[in-house]
DNA sequence: GGAGGTCCTGACCACCCGGCCAGTTTCGCA
DNA sequence: TGCGAAACTGGCCGGGTGGTCAGGACCTCC
């Protein structure tokens, strides 16, 4: 062997598409040096999708919709919002409506969740 | 709608320890019906770092308190979270507190950032 | 048999949230 | 010059949220 320290690269499979995953297991499984997890073992690098809906659908928000969608992903109230950017209540609850309308959400947990979910914030 | 009869998949390899993401791209390159995806270029999936401590981070939740947990993330009120499991109102507020206590949150929203950052749940 | 945990329910209350109405200013673009 | 978008502010109000009391039922472990 003259690679005598290359040990096995482990990778877990990740991918809810059957299809995909089947594809990819196929491919994957007869390539030396590598191997796929056992369900439950450790890899070093896991096969994860990447749908193609993610990227593309950034919401057109505006900057100051970007601000408070920032703060709410911390938690924080309408009232430190307004107090973290020297504006009113009410100007916060504006914004967080027309993030409600945009993202499609029934409340800011769920906004949050949208706007986690689209990748227009980072949790 | 992308059934063609080239079924090649394209990986995006998204590993910062370089010397792992250079033996993974040595070992997939000669693979055929697979191509690592151009920066940039949107892939059917994704090879990510499997970091073994996000796992043992899990917090001690119980099944209650995840399903919970679950709904609130879908930005499900009390309301709607009690029907959805057949309990009353009071029993959820009393799960949804034992969540921001264990969560370290301070409220619904943040208890769904932080379990989403811990890996509690998946967005 | 207690001790502790989980799960469930009730009531009360201060506060927050989201939606509704209304208005203002500032800016760029046609 | 008018027109729309963005940002901002106010009042009002029904309903939701989170915290604090209280209790009971069920289970396991010591």
């Amino acid at each position: 062997m003259s690679e005598h320290n290359a040990p096995e690269i482990v990778l877990s499979l990740e991918i809810d598409d059957s299809a995909l995953a089947d594809r990819l297991a196929a491919l994957l499984g007869s390539v030396a040096g590598l191997r796929l997890a056992a369900p439950g073992e450790q890899a070093a690098a896991a096969i994860v999708a990447r749908d193609p809906r993610v990227m593309p659908a950034d919401i057109a928000l505006t900057q100051r919709e970007l601000d408070v969608l920032a703060l709410m992903a911390e938690g924080a109230s309408n009232k430190m919002i307004a107090r973290q950017l020297g504006i009113s209540v009410h100007t916060v609850k504006f914004h967080v409506g027309s993030l409600l309308d945009k993202l499609d959400a029934t409340g800011r947990t769920d906004a949050v969740a949208h706007a986690a979910r689209r990748g227009v914030i980072e949790l």
